[in-house]
DNA sequence: CTGCGTGTGTATCCTGGCGCACCGACGGCA
DNA sequence: TGCCGTCGGTGCGCCAGGATACACACGCAG
């Protein structure tokens, strides 16, 4: 997870199928370009791909009201985008935004529902990871509640950084203020505080990271608490 | 859903199982007696059995620390206990606290398993319940951060009572203050506003829902929308 | 009938974030 | 070179809810 300007092309979900499952599962993806502001998905509508994201990532956000919107999850290369599917169902609960354009991996709906009734690996796998995203889930909303902005700003940054690979990233305190459910203002303060600190830069809509570490001290516990699940469960199961 | 004085000896989840499978699956079940304020699961803790409550119901709660604690779900005879066992993982992510006592039906998680494995009808309800689940948890995380206090509180009196099937409720404002995050003053304060607006009685812990209607024009939407996906996937799913 | 524990009302001060609004500054484009 | 759209800094009044603290009231037990 170390950042890197161009990012590794692959996605960990899929990596980590045992090599013959991967191979089939592998020959019915494409790969497609997804777009910055792109919506994979509305909240109650039908999905007709999964994806798995290379080096983009996507947010999936609570839409209550139009002037009610939180982020509640990001998909990067760690993850998929399409859970509903491995419960049987083809209808989307969140809206899925694009947040970082980039190259995804693509499957059908009812191709990748034969390859998870063929494959017990994978299965289990994307069982592993929705818990995971269910116990983000119940993070968040504890988190939203109880942390303050600043802290939450830190570790939505670092949660950006690690998927998009890189220390340099585009992102206005418009869209950031969306994302975490705040006034724009908001952001502008707790951005410069982090700035202030010499944790982060930023200048127009570039922000780049300089100090990953105090950054980490900055942010709330979640940000540790998050990997360290995603780590038990998909990355250290992987070799059982 | 109508609240009665002894409310149903039954669990939707199983009452919506092919007669087969449900006669299989009930004589794996055991009937126990949950007993308020009963721990069932702790984060990172071992699941041993699954619970579907018939008169009980219980929490599900997200403990970031000693102070910062937050219900994020909860479970009645609408639903059950023990979601990652269909994930394929016999671990909890949160804690579940029972907190209206009563009857509840119990089986091995072994032995749920094993009617999972065999029983596709099983499979795609559980399947169509996790949804429901998830659904709910992202409204939490937006309704805990966007949504005034009072009608917070209205929106879980109205989900209280739907699993409690009576209008006579037992609970103190400090509990009320621990489920909803926030400090008992402020629940003395919220309660006060709806008992003065003829919604509620309360009297040292006894609460008394007085007015349903307007306990729901009190409460903010995301009580009417939790019902209402359970019902398009739990309920209208049940005849296809 | 007295005492104590539990449950509730209330008060004061504090703070984070909201709503609204305005302005300055940078940078792409003509 | 000058315009304009995007982006970010700032100011002000406001309010929900936090922290802390105290007081009272009911009801059970002794």
């Amino acid at each position: 997870m170390k950042p890197s300007t161009l990012g590794p092309m692959t996605n960990h979900l899929i990596d980590s199928l045992p090599h013959q499952d991967r191979a089939s599962f592998l020959a019915d993806c494409e790969v497609v370009d997804l777009v910055f502001g792109e919506v994979l998905a509305e909240p109650g509508g039908r999905i007709s791909h999964v994806y798995f994201p290379l080096n983009s990532f996507i947010s999936l956000i609570a839409n209550l009201s139009d002037s009610e919107r939180l982020e509640v999850a990001m998909v990067g290369s760690e993850g998929m985008l399409g859970m509903p599917l491995i419960l049987g169902l083809d209808e989307s609960p969140l809206r899925a935004l694009v947040q970082g354009a980039g190259p995804a991996l693509r499957i059908p709906a009812a191709v990748f529902g034969r390859h998870l009734e063929q494959s017990p690996a994978l299965q289990a796998l994307l069982g592993r990871y929705l818990y995971v995203l269910m116990h983000q889930l119940s993070r968040v909303a504890a988190c939203t509640h109880f942390h303050q902005l600043e802290a939450r700003l830190a570790r939505w940054l670092l949660m950006t950084q690690d998927r998009a690979h890189s220390d340099q990233l585009h992102l206005t305190h418009e869209f950031l203020a969306m994302m975490l459910g705040v006034r724009r203002a908001g952001i502008t303060l707790a951005a410069m505080a982090l700035q202030t600190r010499r944790l982060i830069r930023y200048h127009r809509g570039d922000i780049t990271v300089l100090d990953r570490a105090g950054l980490i001290e900055a942010s709330c516990g979640c940000y540790a608490s998050d990997r360290r699940i995603y780590r038990q469960l998909i990355i250290e199961a992987e070799a059982p």
